[in-house]
DNA sequence: TTAACCAATTTGGTTGACCAATTATAAACT
DNA sequence: AGTTTATAATTGGTCAACCAAATTGGTTAA
């Protein structure tokens, strides 16, 4: 039988889901409207009986997802969302679940995909040049029997760059190493041998080289047949 | 003529890009290697001239990314991602500029698009329910001649949520206040007449419910014809 | 009455000191 | 000599005090 000496102490991570819980409620309360100031950090904190740079830590994570903005010195606001979505998007923060590896793969293959089709409309030539510079850096680590996986990689972000978007370039900045340090426990890739690969590589290229976005995308979706694959399983 | 007589200090912004600037070049002089443990943070803050709190809202930027992993209490550690990809991220996060509303509107309807596809078919009975739910407060509030932009916001939430992908659900969370704020300021919404939505709503609502998934993307494009013209311009 | 200015307060941002968990080191016992 | 245990040093995490910018309210001069 645990005693269970002091029930009110929470792990930091605890403490800031229950901040977000409390704001949640000063919400749906009508306490507080979109567009409406918080009480300053100090107050809150007070209010709330966590200490200040937890009660920061929890509107960081609010800010990040975009449901208060602050002004430095000044305060921070809710966002002028309404209050049903606001409700709605903060129980979706509480629950999130830490991404499992399908939902990243699926994830990547969907915003790579439609990057290489924008890429092949939008491309510069100095992107072009990044990617092509790329692909040979692949095949010359690669025809040595080496493992080009930093390569490969390498190419893969070049692609993204050149959808020129700048939101698709960040995601796929994010969840690529993500992606990466699970491939190697999975083990999914290598299984081809490494002259499809790069000849699957030099597709993609040439297809955004000539400016043809439905080839890229062809082209693109048979690179990644394996990934495809996974994702049905 | 300015006197400049602090020429050291910087903007806190512009520290924490210093630091991620240092610590690239420590890998790219090979004096890190991926999964290798990093200084401490006094040791490093000290190195750099910069206070440690400033050091680890750095180190904080480059573990959101994935490029170094925090243990607590133990140390900070070097992702095992290749030398010359984690040198391209790097410089991908110094350069990373504000995102543009034409490149949010754009990933929203790459991702949502897919959402729904996803949808038709993993969606459970509980997911459908609450789409049914959102789009039936749609309807409610609309019929009113009110600004429904509240539940319509919270519709395509659920939608996002029945795609069972947890990854594409927080990446829209993640983009979809920043595209509201800014839809008030841009006005693009509200073109055609009530009605004309609902029915589009409708009309994706039953592509779902029907384990349809090639009619819930037609619907969602048809709905969203307006965006896809504006991302066009 | 109005506008401009100034001081006091409030704000988020920053810092150096402290904490507990971890790890490395060395001593001690078998 | 090898294993275990005790101890000291190092680590990232946390906190309360401090800072400068921004706001606010009142006062004064036009």
């Amino acid at each position: 039988m645990k005693t269970n000496l002091k029930p009110e102490s929470l792990s930091p991570r605890d403490e800031i889901e229950t901040v977000i819980s409390k704001i949640r409620e000063l919400i749906i309360n009508r306490q507080l409207e979109p567009g409406d100031k918080l009480p300053s950090e100090r107050t809150l904190s007070e209010k709330f009986g966590v200490s200040r740079s937890q009660l920061r830590l929890a509107i960081q994570k609010l800010e990040f997802y975009g449901l208060v903005k602050k002004y430095p010195k000044s305060g921070t606001f809710v966002s002028k969302i309404g209050v049903g979505a606001l409700n709605s998007m903060m129980a979706n923060i509480l629950h999130l679940q830490t991404p499992d590896f399908k939902s990243l793969v699926e994830t990547r293959l969907i915003l790579e995909t439609k990057a290489v089709k924008l890429a092949a409309v939008r491309r510069t030539e100095q992107q072009l040049y990044q990617i092509e510079l790329a692909h040979e850096a692949y095949i010359n680590k690669s025809i040595n029997g080496e493992n080009a996986i930093d390569e490969d990689l390498l190419f893969h972000l070049k692609l993204a760059e050149a959808s020129c978007n700048s939101v698709i370039n960040s995601l796929m900045l994010v969840i690529t190493p993500e992606i990466i340090t699970n491939f190697v426990t999975n083990k999914i890739c290598d299984k081809t041998n490494f002259s499809t690969l790069i000849k699957e590589h030099q597709d993609i290229v040439n297809a955004i080289k000539n400016n043809d976005p439905d080839q890229a995308t062809e082209s693109l979706k048979i690179h990644f047949n394996d990934l495809y694959q996974y994702c049905r399983t």
